[in-house]
DNA sequence: TGCATCACTATACAAGATGTCCAGTGATTT
DNA sequence: AAATCACTGGACATCTTGTATAGTGATGCA
C-alpha cells in the first residue's frame, strides 16, 4: 500500500533505506530488526534482507564493540611515521603487528612508508613501544608525535548522511 | 558452586571475564547475552551485570555498525598533516569536520599540527577533498599521503588478549 | 569472631523478538 | 503479457530479554 523508496538497485551501493538503516544503527547499533522495522517504517522482512544483504556485500562488516582505550588505562595515543629498508615492508608489518600496542599499520605513499597507530598507558611505557618497534629488524628511521586531542573521532556518519 | 574468577575488583579497570567477554563480543559481536553467557560458563545475570558495568564505566562504548568504505565505494584512504595558523585549531577544525570524507581528526605533537584521515571515490574525487581542506581558513600546509595497503587493520583485540 | 556486603549461581515468569514461512501487490524487465 | 523482484502484512513455534528472588561462598570491617 505505501512503499515509494528509490529503487535503483545494484550497481549503487548503497540507497536510501540502505543509508537511513546504517545510520539508525549507528547512532543506536544495539536495536532489534523489529525496533529498526518500525522506525523506519517498513516490513520486519525488508530490514532483515537489507541487513543480509549488507552484510553479504561486505559493506557491513560486523557490530564489533567499541572500547575506550583511554577508560582502559591506555591514556596515550601516538603516531609513528616509519621507514624502512627497501623489500622489507611485509617483515616489518608483521614485527609490528607483534607489537599489542600497535593499533593500526598503514603502507603509504610519500616519504615514510608505514604510518602507525599504537596506545599506551604513560609516556614511559610509550617509550618502551617505541623501543619495540625500532627493534623490529628493517626498521630504520622513526618519527613519533603524540595525540594532544581528536578534534573529529573516527565517524562514517557524514558518508551516509550524504546518501540520505 | 563452581566459581573461581580472580576478583581483584576495581582499580584494575578490566579482570579476566570481562577480557573474555569483550574478546567473545569482538569476535561475534551479534551474541546475545544468554549465549555469551553459555560460552563463558557463567550465569547469564553476571554477564548481564558484567556489560553494564563496562558500559557504565565507559570502557565499553557501544556497538556501531563497521562499515567498509570500500565497499562501498571510497576506493581511497589517505592522510593529510596539516599545518595550521596559530591559535586556529578550533576553527580548523570545525572546518576539516565540515567535510564529508574526513573521517578523523587530531591534534598532535611535532612538526604538523593536524593529523587528518579522509577517504575518497578516487583520485579526482581526492583531489577535490584536498582542496575543500586547503581552502578551511587557517590552513597554511597541507600534505598527503595515501594508504596503499593495511598490514595491520584497526584491532583492540591484542591489549584485550594481554589480560587472558 | 560475627555480621554485612558483594559477586555470583540458579531459577522463574511474562513480554517481546527472532527465524521462517507464505500469499498478495505494484513496479520493472523481457 | 508473463516473469521477476522488492516489499507488505500476517502467522507460527521457539528462543531471548528484562526483571525478580533465594541461596552460596568470599571479603571487609567492627
Amino acid at each position: 500500500m505505501t512503499s515509494g523508496e528509490q529503487l535503483e538497485h545494484s550497481d549503487q551501493p548503497l540507497d536510501l533505506l540502505d543509508a537511513r538503516l546504517l545510520l539508525l544503527l549507528t547512532d543506536e547499533p544495539r536495536l532489534g530488526v523489529l525496533e529498526c522495522s518500525r522506525r523506519l517504517g517498513v516490513a520486519r522482512g525488508t530490514v532483515q534482507a537489507r541487513l543480509d544483504r549488507l552484510l553479504g556485500r561486505g559493506v557491513l562488516t560486523g557490530f564489533p564493540p567499541a572500547l575506550d582505550l583511554a577508560a582502559m588505562g591506555y591514556a596515550l595515543t601516538a603516531f609513528a611515521v616509519l621507514e624502512i629498508a627497501q623489500g622489507r615492508r611485509q617483515g616489518v608489518s608483521e614485527g609490528l603487528a607483534a607489537i599489542n600496542e600497535v593499533c593500526e599499520v598503514h603502507a603509504t605513499t610519500g616519504q615514510g612508508d608505514l604510518f602507525v597507530r599504537m596506545v599506551a598507558r604513560s609516556n614511559a611505557d610509550l617509550q618502551r613501544v617505541i623501543d619495540e618497534m625500532v627493534d623490529v629488524p628493517g626498521v630504520e628511521r622513526l618519527s613519533t608525535s603524540i595525540a594532544l586531542s581528536t578534534p573529529v573521532p573516527p565517524r562514517v556518519r557524514p558518508l551516509l548522511e550524504k546518501i540520505t
